[in-house]
DNA sequence: AGGCCGGGTTGATGCGCATCAAGTCTTGCC
DNA sequence: GGCAAGACTTGATGCGCATCAACCCGGCCT
């Protein structure tokens, strides 16, 4: 089985509740709660940097938020490339399926995270991108904020810097699985989590992973038993402690040292 | 040693052969020979799809081609971000050094490319790009790309699409770290050269590696040895035949197969 | 000519992690 | 409530590839 994620992909429903417990009740949202002004990710968030009348034409080509359950897919492989989007709250991830072999994750989009950036290309998804947890995103169509991008050059920098921004974590990404260990691996993995956390003003110490093992190891190229398996050491070792899918990391440091070490494979160092 | 490029990396010498032999006899290129329009890339290059007189404001920014003997570096790791650069002619190879760890190779450039669009995030550049033989480039100042950008939407949109394809493909190249063999890392690499020399109007069957075994390993995340073993052994099965640097692909459809095949890594399958 | 050095090949060995296999716990569903 | 399926853990085994080591070859320097 080159198989599809096992829950639900239908059709999007309407009643959800997103991160913060407040629910949505079965209606849109009204205008208001989705201004990007009143957005607490405004300042991690494409908009960045907008006057306040730039920021009114953006918050005007928002589609309407989209709310996905838990294993819906935001968009599918292959799809038709219309939007990007950008998470507002919950967490997905994008999944790359090849003929014949695993399904390979390539990203987690957290909240102020764009998504669908490598889509423009070839005017096709590339990967499809699916809900790891209840989850809202903003809709923008490319079009439109292409036009916009012609009038406000600090919208277009944005975009650039958006992309260039993803081109460096990708190939971070690339030196990851390339040279190092499944230590290493995990260590960056929690590492970099907590940063995204703590830019985004929560806990950089402890926190919800909302991916599975068999994701982390897809993810990271190691399979799901080693995943399991570093983890339970990293506690032993007292690096962090982990129930479930709550993380703690307990010793920063360590934690750092381990991944910048210098005994990768094939480091010659 | 997290050591340099041996080879000499000093300020930049003017006599230089470029790849069709043509000698460029120690003066500065007329500015005739470096109109884009007669440019045998033109086709293939950043203002693909330019009106002529859009073409022209982009010719005009282009400042003064730069030879680089092998060895030289083009831009180096955290210099400040100024330029965008298209590859003219010869070959490049994109390194990032990381503390205490071995270089690690994360790009070739090939003629056409654009090179240094995952340093605009942080005006920054993210590693080293050192040219594999003798080449020239196309230096584009970034801020007057982007002036120019403002008012051609052909360019901006190629720009996009231009950054884009590159998260694309940074994206395969996770997948392909991530979950395959070496032979079929081997297979796929040889098998990406081959279609970019196709797209190039070069033999997609015959021709030369400008990177070593050494600088092929780290990009695939093998170890030279294995790169050497690897090659080796496809050529007893007779799918390429290779003398040093030489390549020439004896069967194209094997090595697809081989590259897809479902018994990867944790394939599943 | 002689020596050095980087690039490449080939062989022997060992380790890291994938794989296979059980078994537990949680969660959703009839 | 009870069953089934998925998520996770833990153990045993084996293979792929890194590593170490020796060697060849051609180019460059003196």
């Amino acid at each position: 089985m080159a198989g599809r994620d096992p829950a639900g992909e239908e059709a999007v429903p309407v009643v959800v509740t997103d991160k913060s417990g407040k629910p949505a009740q079965g209606r849109r949202r009204p205008a208001d709660e989705t201004r990007c002004a009143r957005c607490a990710l405004h300042a991690r968030c494409l908009p960045l940097g907008l006057e306040l009348e730039a920021l009114a034409s953006f918050d005007a080509i928002i589609e309407h938020p989209r709310p996905l359950k838990r294993g819906q897919a935001l968009m599918r492989q292959d799809q038709r490339f219309e939007s990007l989007y950008v998470v507002r709250s919950g967490s997905l991830k994008q999944v790359v399926e090849q003929v014949g072999q695993r399904d390979q994750v390539t990203h987690f989009h957290l909240p102020g995270e764009v998504v669908g950036l490598d889509g423009i290309a070839e005017s096709r998804c590339y990967g499809s991108v699916v809900a790891l947890e209840s989850t809202f995103v903003c809709e923008l169509p490319f079009h439109r904020l292409d036009d916009l991008a012609e009038q406000v050059p600090a919208l277009r920098g944005e975009l650039y810097r958006c992309m260039s921004r993803e081109l460096r974590n990708d190939q971070r990404m690339m030196c990851l699985l390339s040279g190092r260990t499944a230590d290493q691996r995990l260590a960056s993995f929690m590492l970099g989590l907590s940063e995204r956390f703590r830019s985004r003003g929560c806990s950089p110490y402890c926190f919800h992973l909302s991916m599975s093992r068999s994701d982390i190891g897809s993810y990271l190229g190691l399979a799901l038993e080693t995943v399991s398996r570093v983890i339970a050491r990293f506690q032993e070792q007292g690096l962090v402690s982990v129930e479930g899918r709550e993380l703690c990391i307990e010793d920063h440091p360590a934690l750092v040292a381990l991944a910048e070490e210098g005994a990768g494979r094939h480091s010659g160092a």
